[in-house]
RNA sequence: UGGGGCGUGGCCAAGCGGCAAGGCACGGGUCUUUGGAAUCCGCAUUCGUAGGUUCGAAUCCUACCGCCCCAGCCA
């Protein structure tokens, strides 16, 4: 019941668009269908992550389906290894096609068959034309083109001719079969288009079955019909091929009826761009190839594989693409966005624990010695089923290096000589002597805790403004944290040159911590889970580097901190 | 001088002739044993610009300006 309402709630153009073809009985029996057509030559990223769950909410909320389309239709390009990064990256993101799992490559025949009746209805032509002359016979942007002298060639030398391409009598490059539209059209992709062409290569699904590959312009528009895709989305740069779709699937309908379960539409809407990273596929290659990031799921990366990695979670890219909306206007998301979703998925999930990133010494000089008391503390505030955890406390502990100051400004709340600070969940502690090494930085602080002052069973009256984290040096179990910053130094690298937006990389993106003390606790963590540590931000366990007792910790994103930006 | 799109606050985005939703960001308050979270308040007399139509325009008309995409046998 309440998927009905996300849908009659959103707003945007395409959910209005869908409403109104419901409204008007426009899809007849057909239930609203979408598809997300990936090439499998690449890793998803999270632009791609907007279409796709766009397509399967669209689905989703409409009580519709949604199915899973590889365009295998370039064997050149395409490999197994990116069909399965891809179902892994979808099926982990939770968008569910619900076994329809489908390839271009499996209507190939019947593509085939189509391209026959196109051909025997006058409405397609075998062209001998070179690549370099169908380039030069297109025209230009402002000049018409020119027929192509092929193209009033006789159905029968045309019905031969293409069946001697799909038998291997030529070579690559050599003939193409084109669609005999309009070389005047202003629209270029309406100039006779090349549908079909030799490509003498191995296909990752059919093998050495064909040796003909149809166009993307030609393949689409006919698997969603075959599909009976009733909202074909797609980005903004296919406009212009709109024309073409429809031609396709008017001719379709025309001539393969009995194969055609829809009419399909295509709708196009802005792609997703979001700010300190790239999205280009040229770029995010060139990241990887040239080293500059550990691969394609480097947590650095928008990549679906990086994300993961890093620890986000797919309700907070799903949240994320709520909230960015649909529009067809250029746009570039707000990275404080995709960051404001993380936290706030990962507030109420993420259990908090203590640690220390940048550890400075403190000596509890009136503890006695070797005494360790226990305190218990909740693992997440406001939920009392999230239950509590024993944390040991005893005469020597770490903090935070920047929650002293030696010469405080009047509004820092945490330690500084002759103040008072509230250890999390134990005892107020005032500084009493700071110890320097030779260059004069400090190396150790001596403090006094107040007993008076127990977490829960506070006698003194003391109110503290300023509350840090801890962990004792005696009980601290030690990982390595890996703190991760953006990529890019500048909002907009996508807008640097090619040439040298790698100079534009963060210098400090990644900060690997060894040892980096935490409360004992953590040792029953699972690998793959996530915690807030306190006051710091939100850490996932990897569990592909966290293995035999080793514990590997990527920020996620760090919390909000307003006196670090009061600083600035 | 071709065709297709887009222009609403810093970033997204509703709105479709009746007098500018919402989110993020930002500023401020309350609360708080995370300077977290929560919560409250503020934040476009104005919708690329200029005209016009209308009682009334971000919404209709006209012109202009700016930005994006298209000349793969890629998708």
């Amino acid at each position: 019941m309440e998927e009905k309402n996300e849908a009659v709630e959103k707003t945007n153009f395409i959910y209005s668009m869908i409403r109104e073809d419901l409204e008007q009985k426009a899809l007849g029996k057909n239930p609203v269908h979408t598809r997300f057509p990936p090439e499998p030559n690449g890793y998803l990223h999270i632009g791609h992550a907007k279409a796709i769950l766009l397509n399967y909410f669209i689905a989703k909320d409409f009580k519709g389906r949604f199915n899973l389309r590889f365009d295998d239709t370039n064997p050149i390009k395409e490999e197994q290894e990116f069909v399965d990064s891809i179902i892994e990256d979808i099926r982990w993101l939770g968008a569910d096609w619900e076994g329809r799992l489908f390839f271009s490559s499996d209507y190939f025949e019947t593509k085939y068959q189509f391209a026959l009746r196109l051909i025997e209805a006058g409405y397609a032509y075998v062209c001998d034309l070179s690549p370099e002359e169908i380039r030069d016979y297109r025209g230009t942007l402002t000049e018409a083109g020119t027929e192509s002298p092929y193209r009033n060639r006789p159905g029968a030398e045309n019905l031969d001719l293409f069946d001697r391409m799909r038998k291997g009598e030529f070579p690559n490059g050599s003939r193409v079969l084109r669609a005999k539209i309009d070389m005047s059209s202003g629209n270029l992709n309406m100039r006779d288009p090349v549908i079909y062409r030799i490509l003498h290569a191995h296909h990752h699904r059919t093998g050495d079955q064909w040796c003909i590959y149809p166009m993307y312009d030609f393949d689409h528009p006919f698997s969603d019909a075959l599909e009976g895709i009733t909202h074909s989305l797609c980005s903004i740069e296919y406009s212009d091929h709109r024309p073409l779709y429809d031609w396709i699937v008017d001719r379709a309908v025309e001539l393969m009826p009995e194969v055609i379960k829809y009419r399909s539409r295509q709708t196009e809407f802005a792609r997703l761009g979001m700010n300190y990273t790239v999205m280009s596929k040229r770029k995010l290659r060139r990241l990887v190839e040239e080293n500059y990031v550990a691969g394609w799921d480097d947590p650095r990366l928008p990549t679906i594989a990086g994300l993961r990695r890093r620890g986000v979670t797919p309700e907070a890219i799903a949240d994320f693409q709520q909230k960015t909306g649909v529009s067809r206007a250029d746009s570039t998301a707000d990275l404080a966005l995709f960051e404001h979703c993380i936290r706030q998925d990962l507030e109420t999930k993420a259990p908090r624990i203590m640690a220390v990133l940048d550890p400075i010494k403190v000596v509890i000089t009136n503890w006695p010695a070797s005494k360790t008391e226990m305190f218990e503390m909740e693992n997440m505030p406001d939920n009392e089923s999230a239950g509590k955890r024993q944390v040991p406390f005893s005469g020597t502990i770490f903090i935070e290096r920047d929650d002293f100051m030696e010469e405080p400004p009047k509004n820092f709340f945490r330690l500084a000589p002759g103040r008072e600070v509230r250890l999390k969940g134990a005892y107020i502690i005032c500084c009493d002597k700071v110890i320097k090494d030779q260059s004069g930085s400090v190396t150790e602080l001596h403090c006094t805790y107040d007993p008076q002052t127990r977490s829960g069973s506070d006698s003194s009256g003391k109110k503290v403004k300023g509350v840090i984290h801890w962990v004792t040096v005696e009980h601290a179990v030690y990982a390595t944290v890996n703190l991760y910053d953006t990529l890019f130094s500048v909002e907009n690298p996508e807008e640097a040159e090619e040439g040298n937006f790698t100079t534009l990389i963060n210098p400090d993106s990644l900060l690997t911590i060894d040892n980096v003390p935490i409360e004992p606790s953590i040792r029953e963590a699972h690998p793959g889970s996530r915690f807030q540590f306190m006051r710091k931000g939100y850490f996932y366990l990897e569990p592909e580097r966290s293995t035999g007792g080793e514990l590997v910790f990527n920020r996620i994103a760090q919390l909000r901190d307003s006196w670090a930006k009061a600083q600035k």
